[in-house]
RNA sequence: GGAGAGAUGGCAGAGUCCGGUUGAAUGCGCCGCACUCGAAAUGCGGUUUCCGAUUUUUCGGAACGGGGGUUCGAAUCCCUUUCUCUCCGCCA
């Protein structure tokens, strides 16, 4: 959420960033709500205060045994007076909240002005698209070629959207979870998470999706819990409501989740195969920073992402989000893709945001630094998502015969050299 | 799921029965200063957060898990809710 003090002092550059994200402001409602409630909040401190006078008089009074019926009767009236006025801050304060957390984070003045993913900016690409000099299958026919993947079974199981990783499948997948979470726990410095995978309405409003996007996410109504559509949710609200110390700072956090999202209206094109999931296993990364170090902090994510796929072998490219396609809690976003040599795209397996102080206002967390408080800066990175890495390793690492060979380094993991069909 | 107990500052822990200068004793921790060649020990001082006004300072308000109520006045009384612990039940 905005900080309502700087939408008070600086109300245009707030409506620009905002106009670049595309959103039209509501600024000029805030600060009318805002200037009325701190104009009733005057009034009602100042009764307050005679009140906390009065009643120690009527303490005293007491004590003495002296009447203190002419004071009680003045504070019955200063007393009713108080409450309306506190109801009706309390109108204004929640009205106010309920703009602040539907007001989007401003971009960053570094995010490229854009409109739509098209003005997006390639920032790198690294390593070769392979050439093959055979015709190479995609990974829908890999993976049910060498029994990896049972697509419609797992749509017998919960619909489509919910791969059932089968055998090696199974196996590769989890050796891939494994091995990303054993480089940025040994290699980067990371502590390693295992977190829920519900989460409450208070930890997914911190992060962002609530309360303007919980059509995106399943829930569980009868128990106010919604499953989480990434490890973001859980693991940033580890420090909800917490002072961290200055000491502490970054603290970076890894965590493997399944990842939940309906993905509602996005049927059709690109959802083939592992495409688009309803259910899908991600490790995150997190990391909650000084603000004065957050930017940095944001390269060095990309970099612990890239990692992965350096080892892996696999080209991809870093996009830079412009300010139109930045999501709604997000400063300032790189993408990165992987190339399906296949279908000849680009897919997103990961996405690196610095939400500077946003998430931090709304989940409260800080950090105490010489006896004074601030907010953190969050972080986060998908260090990577699996299913557009399980398509590019299949693709690109697929031979003539239909086997696929296993990258030198998963095959600790995954115990194989190779996979084949007997 | 049933019964009971509890939730207080960075931590531990008084205060709650019997409502009134208690934002909160005490201890620990932390910061500063003194002592010391230095450290430890000791002594002295400081140390919650949020909101508003005014601003190099200060003033006012709020908060004792959350929400509501009673009252001139609530950490303290009442209701409700969440969480934790103990016992029972169920269970991987």
């Amino acid at each position: 959420m905005l900080d309502i003090k700087r939408i008070r002092n600086n109300p245009d550059e707030i409506k620009i960033g905002l106009k670049n994200k595309g959103i039209d402001p509501e600024i000029d409602k805030i600060l009318e709500i805002d200037k009325k409630m701190r104009h009733l909040k005057n009034q009602t401190d100042e009764l307050k205060h005679r009140r906390n006078i009065v009643s120690k008089e009527i303490s005293l009074k007491k004590k003495n045994k002296e009447d203190a019926s002419n004071s009680i009767a003045e504070m019955q009236k200063v007393s009713k007076t108080i409450k309306e006025n506190d109801n009706e801050i309390q109108k204004y304060k929640s009205l106010l909240n309920e703009l602040l957390f539907n007001t989007p984070n401003i971009p960053h003045k570094s995010t490229p002005i854009g409109k739509s993913e098209k003005d997006n900016v390639v920032i790198r690409e690294v390593g070769k698209k392979k050439v093959f000099d055979f015709s190479i299958k995609d990974h829908i026919e890999l993976a049910e070629d060498n029994s990896l993947i049972d697509f419609k079974r797992g749509a017998k199981i919960a619909g489509s959207g919910f791969p059932l990783y089968t055998g090696e499948g199974a196996k590769l997948e989890r050796s891939i979870i494994n091995f990303m979470l054993d480089i940025h726990t040994t290699k980067h410095g990371y502590k390693e998470i295992f977190p829920p995978f519900m989460a409450s309405i208070k930890s997914t409003t911190t992060t962002g999706q609530l309360p303007k996007f919980g059509d995106d996410m399943y829930s569980v109504n009868e128990d106010g819990l919604y499953l989480v559509p990434t490890a973001e949710v859980p693991v940033t609200n580890i420090h909800q409501e917490e002072i961290l110390d200055v000491k502490n700072l970054p603290t970076k956090y890894t965590a493997y989740s399944a990842c939940f999202r309906k993905e509602a209206g996005s049927y059709g094109k690109n959802t083939r195969g592992l495409q688009r999931l309803h259910q899908f296993n991600k490790v995150e990364l997190v990391q909650f920073a000084h603000p004065e170090k957050s930017y940095q902090v944001l390269e060095e994510i990309v970099s612990n992402a890239e990692t992965i796929l350096k080892k892996l072998n696999l080209p991809y490219r870093v996009i830079e989000l412009c300010t139109g396609d930045l999501s709604f809690a997000s400063s300032k976003c790189y993408d990165i893709e992987l190339w399906s040599p296949a279908t000849e795209k680009w897919l997103e397996v990961s996405s690196c945001s610095n939400f500077e102080d946003f998430q931090a206002r709304r989940g409260n967390i800080k950090f105490r630094e010489s006896n004074k408080v601030h907010f953190v800066h969050t972080l986060n990175g998908s260090g990577v998502a699996t299913p557009r890495l399980m398509i590019a390793l299949l693709e690109n690492y697929q031979r003539e015969d239909g086997s696929i060979e296993i990258p030198k380094v998963l095959v600790p993991y995954f115990g194989k050299k190779e996979i084949r069909k007997n």
